[in-house]
DNA sequence: ATGGGGTTTCCCATGATGGCAGGGTTGATG
DNA sequence: CATCAACCCTGCCATCATGGGAAACCCCAT
């Protein structure tokens, strides 16, 4: 099986299996003679665990964490589970933060007219001269935001 | 007033401040003979206008839409608010997925036992053999997903 | 044997941000 | 006046996951 069909086959884009096995999430495939990689129905299995992951927004990282569980038949299942709530916290946490957002908006945008005149309550907001900065948030995982594979 | 100076008195970094002009976000101030960056009151203003508006989530292009339109003084507030209603919108789009996934992931989890044994539905549910891709999402703007500086 | 469609590697770009290095400036103190 | 710390400058690199493209190579069918 080529790398193309294991695309196909997977769901997952041909660029990001080289990606996955560049960065050693992705065990070494089995080459042809001329340089091909070639991909068993183990390595396919391997690449659907790894997508429908991604799809739940785990980060690389941690996929490699679910992997090595996932291969290794002394893991417990209470590993499995804190890697699983530790990554619904940081959703819960940006969803708070999103949802906070989007309450301020639209507060401010209810009071808009949207109409032809300027005067506009976002603006006087935003530009409002002595608001302090937003407390500082933890630097959040990219990984968590972005399982959106287009 | 120096950049330093600048960066205290608005919340946003020097270096982000020089990224911002780099890209045109910000315009070209003042620069002494020795060529340090000298701000005046107005543009701490317009600093402080950023980075209100990155707190809320408003991408880099976003705001400079935003900015063009505080300064046209024929704006009309509908501009202001389509801009805003837009970013609303894909803020919500973006918290249904993520709320997708938290319902998955909790649900997965609560099936688990998290004890020392090593079956666990969510190693299950990762690896069965069949799933079909997640459907194709609109490629999201990364500025919608982080607000939030460090 | 030729061509079209695979494949390989390598480099570049994204967005917003931090970090570091190497060099210049400024102001205060000895 | 010399020195030193604390600034500032530019430029480059890294992040994270992903796509795009080029140049070269390979495989199969006509």
């Amino acid at each position: 099986m080529n790398i193309g069909e294991a695309a196909k086959a997977t769901g997952v884009s041909a660029k990001m299996i080289r990606y996955y096995e560049s960065i050693g999430l992705m065990p070494k495939v089995v080459r042809t003679g001329a340089g091909y990689r070639v991909y068993s129905s183990n390595d396919l299995h391997t690449l659907r665990f790894i997508r429908r992951a991604r799809d739940l927004g785990f980060a690389i990282e941690s996929i490699t964490r679910l992997l090595r569980l996932w291969q290794n038949r002394s893991r417990s299942s209470s590993q499995m589970k804190s890697v699983t709530t530790e990554h619904i916290g940081a959703l819960r946490q940006r969803i708070a933060e999103m949802e906070s957002m989007v309450r301020t908006l639209e507060h401010l945008a209810k009071h808009c007219h949207g109409d032809l005149r300027p005067e506009c309550p976002i603006l006087d907001d935003l530009a409002k001269p002595d608001t302090k900065a937003a407390p500082a948030k933890a630097r959040s995982r990219p990984g968590v935001f972005r399982a959106v594979r287009a």
